[in-house]
DNA sequence: ACCTGTGGCTGATCAC
DNA sequence: GTGATCAGCCAC
C-alpha cells in the first residue's frame, strides 16, 4: 500500500467524520415506498439497485408527548438530561407524518420554534442517513460517477428580450447532452420536431443512466423550460430511474448575503447539479467573478470550449436571434464547458457528501454550521445520548479592526496569525460547554491534522491522486472554519455564544499584542483586520528573508502555546485608504484592490476603472498625473465615448418583487432602481436575478430610481445617459481621493481627518466639480 | 423553508 | 443641509 492509500484509508476510518464505513458506493438513495428506502450503488459501470426498510425518527423533551399516539413506534430514553432525551423510531412515513401532526396538536407549537418540545428533521432522508450513519461516495472517486452535462437553446418569439416557456413561438431549438461516458450529442431543431427532441432526450437519459446531471442555471432555467414545453407537447418526461418524471417546488437558499429563490427540482435516483449555484458558492470567497453567465465563468476559469465566441454578457439575448446552426454548434460548446466547470467546482461537495448525512444534491443547497450540526447529531443519536436545546441567540463582539496609517506606504510586508479562531479553540479548548461526548473539539483537531497531511502529500504526488487529496484539503479547509461559526450559530443544538465571545476576545487580545510587539521591533503598523496585519518592514528587513525569519521568531516567543504567526506577503507599495480598503502593489508589479469601497460590483466600472490607474500612478510615484487622469475622463463621458458597459451598474434583486412592494407600501425600505426597472420589465424577476441599468434624464437632481433606464435600452446611436450625473459622480470620487493626490506619503489615520477638510484653493481644475 | 459569525464602507433616500 | 436608516457588497 502507498502513502496516498494508507493517509486516505486512515482519513476515511474516522467515524465522526464519515459515519458507518461499511456502506460503500451509493450513488441515490430514495423513498421507495411508505416503509423502503431504495439504495443505489455503483459497481464500475453497472448500478446495484437493493431495497431496505426505512428508519427515521424524531425526539421529544417528554415521553408524555408521544401518549395516545396510535401508529407503530418504539421510543427509547437517552442518557444524560439534555432538553430532547427521548427518541422515537418509525419505520414508515405515514406513521412519522401522523406522530408530527399529534405533536403539533399537543403542543401547539412547530418543530423548531425556540422552546420546542420535539425534534424533527424536515428531509426523511437526511433522517434514515443520520440513523443508518451511511453517507454518498463512500469507496468511489468523482472521476467514477456518471456525470451528464445538459445545455438547452431556445428560440424567441420576435419582439422580446427574454425567453418564456410559455409563450407558444417561444421554443427549444438544440439540447445538447453529454456524459462522462464519452457520449456527445446535440438534438436540434434541424432533425427533429421540439416534441421528438424532448422524447429523444428522456430515452438518452434512460440509457445512459446517468448518477448526476449538470447543467449551468438547471434550477432556475434548463429544467423549468423542459418541463414547461413537454407540457405543451404532452410528453412525460420519464428521466427517474423508475421511470418517474421530476418533481419540484419553490425554494430559496442563503448564500452569504445573498437569497436565492429557485424551483427545488429532484429526479428519482440522480442528483441534480446546477454550475450556477456553484459560482456563487465560489464566489463567496474568492470575489473575483464579473459575472455568472457561463460565457464569464469560461473566461474567467480558462475552460473555454475551443473555437467559443464570446458575447457580451449583456448582449447575451440577442445570441437568441442568430441563425439555427449558430445555436447548435454553441450548445455542444456550452455542455462541454458545465462539464469542465463542474469538475472544477463541485469536487469539494462530492467529499462533503462522504462526511455529511445528506445527499449529494442537497449538500450544495445547506450551510457549513447546520452540516456540523448534523455531524453533532449522528454522533450523540448513535451513542443514544440526548440532545440540547439550542441556546438563544444574542450578539457578540467580533475581530478587532484599525487603520492605525493611510496613504502610500513602502516596503510592506503582510504577517498573519495561521487559522486564528481554530487555533484558539484548540488551545484554550473553546468548544460547546455542552459537548458532553466532546464530538466538536475532536472534530476540528481531526480535521486540522487530515489537512496538514493531506497538503503534505498531495505536494509530493500528481495527477489524480493529487487531486483527490487537493479536494479532500480544500473540503477540510472550508470545514474548519466553520467551526468558530457554528458556535455563535443559533440554530445549532450545541451553539455557545460564551465561547464564541471568548473565542473573539483571546484574538482581540493577541492581535494587539502582536501589533504592540512590531512597533517595538520598529515596523510601522499600517492596517489591522482580525488576523493579519500590514506593516511597513523596519529598515533592513523588507528583502531580507532570514531577517524576517529571526522578527517572527522573536514575536513567536510571545505566543501562547499552538499559535504560529507567519508572513505571507510582501509588497512594493501599499495604498491605505480606509478599514478594508486598501491597495497592494506586488514585486512582479501586479496590483490587488480590496474593499467594497474600491472595488464592489455596486461601482460603475468606470468609477473602477478611473481608480484602479490612479491607483497605479499613487503608487508608483506618479502623483502629477493624476489630473490629467481625470481630465480625460471627464472628457470621454462628454463626448459619450465610455460605453453603456463602464456607466451600467448591476445589482442583484435580494428579495422577491412581491416583498419588496409591500415593504414600498408600508414605508418600510427606500424605492431602489432594480426593483423599480425589474417592476417595469413584467418579467417575472425573482430574487437573486441581477438588473443592470444606466441614470438617463437631465442634471444632477434627477432621482435615480425614477431616471434609471434598463440597459438593453439603450441606444449607442442616440446616447441619453445622464453625462452630468455621471461627471459629478466621478468628481465626487475624485474629492476622496484628493488629499492622498496632493500630499503623497503615509500618514497617521488620526491626522487625516482634519486634512480631509475641503482644500482651501482647488490645485486641480476639475470640469465636472459639484460645487460649482 | 431556509438559515455560520462580526465589522466596515458607500450610495440612495427620507425625515428633520 | 444633515443625520439616520436601509440595502448591497465586501474583509476576515
Amino acid at each position: 500500500m502507498n502513502d496516498y492509500q494508507a493517509i486516505v484509508e486512515q482519513f476515511y476510518h474516522n467515524k465522526l467524520l464519515f459515519g458507518d464505513l461499511a456502506d460503500s458506493g451509493i450513488v441515490a438513495l430514495e423513498i421507495a415506498a411508505p416503509n423502503e428506502v431504495e439504495v443505489f450503488k455503483r459497481q464500475g459501470a453497472a448500478i446495484a439497485r437493493e431495497r431496505r426498510p426505512l428508519r427515521l425518527f424524531l425526539m421529544t423533551a417528554d415521553r408524555a408527548l408521544l401518549k395516545g399516539l396510535s401508529v407503530p413506534h418504539t421510543t427509547e430514553e437517552l442518557k444524560g438530561d439534555f432538553h430532547f432525551r427521548y427518541l422515537s423510531i418509525f419505520s414508515n412515513l405515514g406513521a412519522l407524518e401522523a406522530a408530527k401532526r399529534h405533536l403539533r396538536a399537543v403542543t401547539g407549537k412547530t418543530a423548531g420554534s425556540a422552546d420546542a418540545q420535539y425534534l424533527v428533521l424536515a428531509d426523511p432522508i437526511e433522517q434514515h442517513l443520520l440513523l443508518s450513519g451511511s453517507t454518498f461516495f463512500m469507496g468511489l472517486e468523482f472521476g467514477d460517477l456518471r456525470r451528464m452535462q445538459l445545455h438547452i437553446e431556445t428560440a424567441m418569439t420576435p419582439g422580446f428580450e427574454f425567453p418564456s416557456a410559455a409563450r407558444p413561438d417561444d421554443r427549444i431549438v438544440a439540447i445538447a447532452i453529454r456524459d462522462s461516458a464519452g457520449l456527445e450529442c446535440v438534438l436540434s431543431s434541424a432533425e427533429l420536431d421540439e416534441k421528438a427532441m424532448l422524447l429523444e432526450f428522456a430515452r438518452i437519459v434512460a440509457e445512459r443512466d446517468p448518477d448526476v446531471i449538470e447543467g449551468h442555471g438547471l434550477f432556475r432555467f434548463t429544467l423549468e423550460y423542459i418541463e414547461a414545453r413537454a407540457r405543451r407537447w404532452s410528453v412525460a418526461l420519464k428521466l427517474g430511474r423508475d421511470g418517474s418524471v421530476p418533481r419540484a417546488r419553490a425554494s430559496r437558499m442563503q448564500i452569504a448575503e445573498r437569497t436565492i429563490a429557485y424551483r427545488r427540482a429532484e429526479i428519482y435516483g440522480r442528483s441534480l447539479i446546477d454550475t450556477w449555484i456553484l459560482a456563487q458558492h465560489y464566489d463567496v470567497s474568492s470575489r473575483e467573478l464579473e459575472g455568472f453567465e457561463l460565457a464569464e465563468l469560461a473566461r474567467h476559469f480558462r475552460i473555454a470550449a475551443a473555437g467559443r465566441k464570446y458575447v457580451e454578457p449583456r448582449r447575451a439575448g440577442l445570441m437568441m436571434e442568430q441563425e439555427p446552426a449558430t445555436l447548435i454548434a454553441h450548445a455542444g460548446e456550452c455542455a462541454r464547458e458545465v462539464g469542465t466547470l463542474a469538475e472544477l467546482l463541485a469536487s469539494s461537495y462530492f467529499v462533503q457528501a462522504q462526511i455529511f448525512p445528506y445527499s449529494y444534491q442537497n449538500i450544495v443547497l445547506r450551510g457549513n454550521a447546520t452540516k456540523i450540526d448534523s455531524l453533532m447529531l449522528r454522533t450523540y443519536l448513535a451513542e443514544r445520548h440526548s440532545v440540547p436545546l439550542p441556546s438563544e441567540a444574542r450578539e457578540f463582539p467580533g475581530g478587532y479592526t484599525e487603520v492605525r496609517r493611510c496613504g502610500v506606504a513602502r516596503e510592506v510586508l503582510h504577517c498573519d496569525v495561521t487559522s486564528l479562531y481554530p487555533s484558539l479553540m484548540l488551545s484554550y479548548s473553546h468548544g460547546p460547554s455542552n459537548d458532553k461526548l466532546g464530538v466538536f473539539l475532536k472534530l476540528l483537531a481531526d480535521l486540522r491534522s487530515f489537512r496538514v497531511q493531506a497538503k503534505q502529500l498531495a505536494r509530493e504526488l500528481a495527477g489524480p491522486a493529487r487531486r483527490n487529496l487537493e479536494a479532500l484539503q480544500q473540503t477540510f479547509k472550508i470545514l474548519i472554519n466553520s467551526f468558530y461559526g457554528y458556535l455563535g450559530f443559533g440554530l445549532g443544538h450545541f451553539n455557545d455564544f460564551a465561547q464564541a465571545a471568548d473565542v473573539t476576545r483571546r484574538g482581540r487580545e493577541l492581535i494587539r499584542r502582536t501589533m504592540n510587539e512590531l512597533e517595538d521591533h520598529g515596523a510601522q503598523v499600517v492596517e489591522v483586520d482580525t488576523d493579519g496585519i500590514y506593516f511597513v518592514a523596519p529598515a533592513g528587513i523588507y528583502g531580507d528573508e532570514t531577517a524576517q525569519a529571526a522578527l517572527l521568531d522573536r514575536l513567536d516567543s510571545t505566543m501562547p502555546e499552538g499559535i504560529k504567526l507567519e508572513i505571507d506577503g510582501r509588497y512594493r507599495a501599499m495604498f491605505s485608504y480606509k478599514m478594508k480598503n486598501y491597495v497592494l502593489l506586488d514585486e512582479a508589479g501586479e496590483m490587488t484592490i480590496r474593499g467594497s469601497g474600491l472595488k464592489s460590483r455596486g461601482l460603475e466600472r468606470f468609477q473602477r476603472r478611473f481608480m484602479e490607474e490612479m491607483f497605479g500612478l499613487l503608487m508608483r510615484d506618479r502623483h502629477g498625473e493624476v489630473p490629467a487622469l481625470l481630465a480625460a475622463y471627464q472628457s470621454r463621458l462628454e463626448r459619450h465615448e465610455l460605453g453603456i458597459e463602464e456607466l451600467m451598474k448591476t445589482e442583484t434583486l435580494q428579495e422577491s418583487l412581491e416583498a419588496y412592494r409591500q415593504k414600498i407600501g408600508g414605508k418600510r425600505r427606500n424605492a431602489a432602481a432594480a426593483y423599480e426597472l425589474a417592476l417595469k420589465a413584467g418579467r417575472p424577476y425573482s430574487a437573486g436575478d441581477r438588473i443592470s441599468y444606466y441614470v438617463a434624464g437631465k442634471g444632477l437632481k434627477v432621482k435615480v430610481n425614477a431616471a434609471a433606464r434598463i440597459v438593453t435600452d439603450y441606444n449607442a446611436a442616440r446616447p441619453d445617459e445622464n453625462v452630468e450625473y455621471y461627471k459629478a459622480k466621478l468628481a465626487e470620487l475624485f474629492e476622496k481621493f484628493r488629499p492622498f493626490v496632493e500630499r503623497p506619503g503615509l500618514f497617521d489615520a488620526s491626522a487625516l481627518d482634519a486634512s480631509n477638510e475641503p482644500a482651501q484653493g482647488t490645485i486641480f481644475e476639475t470640469s465636472g466639480d459639484p460645487s460649482e
